[in-house]
DNA sequence: ATACTTAATATAACGATGTTATATAAATGA
DNA sequence: TCATTTATATAACATCGTTATATTAAGTAT
């Protein structure tokens, strides 16, 4: 006979320890970069042998998969708190400017969010839909926009379109700027505030 | 006494073999993915032993090095076939679709250029030169849009900056493209068209 | 309480990777 | 012909992700 009890317990230390690696995994990649993310390391970081790993994940992408949500999580979260009382169009510049500081805050979790740091990594359709709300709340930034009637939805086309267009040029600006290839003139936040007062403009005013 | 003529041919095959090796590596880049470039699998594919690699580069990272300047160089090439005859803004705007073209036609090599997909390579400062290059030609188109009065540039900045800017947005857009990112709503042709649009009009009618 | 079953963990191994020390064959020079 | 340098091969080392086998602990049942 199962106890349930029991499996609860069970079910609560697989939890425990399951934040347990993911907590040192973080930590590791944050300190020692994606690159010094082994399975080896973590375990002996634990104090405890490879086996264990896979016991509570199937494998290493299983893990890098979480990382990679969490770090979604955390720029939703980071977006989430922009306040939205300002006008609408304030209001989804300054979502810019947040997504851009969570990146840079979060640089090794924005290196597996977006680019192919670790080789075979592809993150998991799941996954890949808590990336899809971090976008949704861009997208509905720029929708209320055009409820307002500050961005014209018929010169510039629809609201997920717009927001697209939108993300490309944070994504790009900052993954330049992660990657070292600003021009040594500019700060990355500077720049960014330029290319935001320019997609602003080519909102407002279309041909 | 060293002889001027053996030294020469040495020389060449030396280049040639150089070359060789290049080749190879550029089309197990481009057909299997970065993923499958291994010093094995290259000299494997060469039908040699993998010390020969060795002697005609320093480690791996010297080839990856080769591999991605000539990725900046195909895409300089791309951008400098594109006719300068039309007014400046059609020119630069043009830049930018010829730039997700060649990017799009060398995915592999465009990873190498801007995505970490080989753990521990920084390209070298020398490379990173070649990458600037290709960056002054569309420094250089923005420059003629100022030039013209086209761009003002005493509300968007300097010409580097502006560049900076539509590369930012190039690069993100291409980036979210490659990456799988894209709505499967709009194609990244059609996106890139609309962020084009965007920029321009940010350009050209600035707050 | 003792035997049985199940879960957790350790050890050690496999194949693959980049890299290199040692050894061997070929070619060039005196 | 002998000596020296060069090119190449073989085999090894350390690291990686992963897993088969063995061992230990814990819980269950009689």
């Amino acid at each position: 006979m199962t106890n349930q009890a029991l499996e609860d317990a069970r079910s609560a230390n697989r939890t425990h320890m399951r934040q347990q690696i993911l907590n040192l995994a973080s930590q590791l990649l944050t300190v020692e970069g994606p690159q010094a993310l082994s399975m080896r390391k973590l375990a002996q970081a634990l104090g405890v042998s490879t086996i264990v790993l896979y016991t509570y994940f199937k494998d290493k992408q299983d893990i890098l998969d979480e990382l990679y949500k969490e770090g979604f999580e955390r720029l939703r979260q980071d977006l989430l708190a922009v306040p939205q009382g300002q006008d609408a169009m304030a209001y989804v510049m300054e979502l810019g400017r947040t997504y851009r500081r969570s990146a840079v805050k979060n640089g090794t979790y924005y290196q597996i969010m977006f680019s192919r740091c670790v080789p075979g990594f592809n993150p998991s359709e799941a996954s890949r839909e808590t990336s899809k709300q971090a976008f949704g709340i861009l997208a509905a930034g720029v929708q209320r926009c055009i409820d307002d009637n500050v961005i014209q939805a018929a010169h510039v086309g629809n609201a997920a379109d717009v927001a697209q267009v939108l993300w490309g040029m944070l994504h790009g600006m900052i993954s330049l700027e992660l990657f070292g290839y600003l021009g040594s003139a500019a700060t990355g936040e500077a720049l960014l505030e330029q290319a935001i007062q320019t997609i602003k403009s080519g909102f407002t005013h279309p041909n």
